[in-house]
DNA sequence: TCAATTAAGTTAGTTTGACGAACTAAATAT
DNA sequence: ATATTTAGTTCGTCAAACTAACTTAATTGA
């Protein structure tokens, strides 16, 4: 193996394989949110809302890393189908509040509750050690999250 | 508290947490990918190509859970810049077979390299613990992912 | 053997989610 | 009072995915 050349072949250091893990279990957990009539990032939006209550459409394209004119699509659409609904914000006219309908917690709480029901079974189908390892390794992960957009210092 | 009514606040299982971490964790090595001008998808497939070898399009298109004739667009695409080429097999000439090209190589290599370096220095950021951690879950990880497609049995 | 079926890829058309640029209306600053 | 900035919207475009229909090659089976 003298020569090597690096290519493609230098891998499997802790980060490679944490990423490759992330991407094999988050496009698992994708199959699962597929009976949901809602798209990824409109059930996403909804989450959103549902855990930070209303917000400001400029807000929500913040949070979920997309520019207004996206998220106004998106609440166009939720809007139509009775999920949230917009309301002027007595302060400053020129923001648009959104709020998640009742109707739109219902969709949210179900897509929810049946992505957890899934995730949760397959945890729990796990051997009790990796169920720990898991948990250990959550808090991690995020951090790691966070050293990589604040960027390489 | 009372009512409750679970509604989006009965989350945080092992499940649900590390759901998120992997979601803001991927979201985050994104952002590193960006300056490649290479799209995630066709830089997933040379990476399919470099670690298995050359493949049918259709156990690409496999690979990436993708249809052939998606698969077919970004082969071809690929094709154009020179970074894959499509060749007959002798057995069934139905089938095309996908190589990487030199070049393919050259830039997978180049693009792999940009995100294992964010990615390790990243990681060399985290307390020795956490990259511990990290190690440890990664298997449980793709162990869970596993759970997930194979279905609630 | 040769028609029918199945299989691998391709092509065409559509949908969805994202973007940037140009615009309107409201708020703030000079 | 005018100029600038800010919030959201509209419009046009693009990339990536899908489905359906088609072509060519292989397999079956009568």
């Amino acid at each position: 193996m003298t020569g090597g050349s690096n290519s493609a072949k230098r891998g499997r250091t802790t980060g490679d394989r944490v990423h490759s893990a992330a991407i094999r279990f988050l496009r698992a957990v994708r199959t699962v949110d597929d009976g949901a009539r809602l798209s990824a990032p409109r059930l996403s939006i909804l989450s959103v809302l549902a855990f930070k209550g209303p917000l400001s459409l400029g807000s929500l394209a913040e949070a979920e890393q997309v520019t207004p004119a996206t998220m106004t699509r998106h609440i166009q659409g939720l809007e139509t189908g009775g999920l949230v609904s917009r309301a002027k914000t007595s302060k400053d006219n020129r923001v648009v509040t959104i709020s998640l309908s009742g109707e739109g917690r219902r969709q949210f709480d179900a897509a929810r509750n049946a992505r957890l029901a899934a995730l949760d079974s397959a945890v729990a189908a796990l051997e009790p050690e990796d169920i720990a390892k898991l948990d250990a390794a959550s808090a991690a992960l995020l951090a790691l999250a966070e050293r990589l957009t604040v960027k390489p210092d």
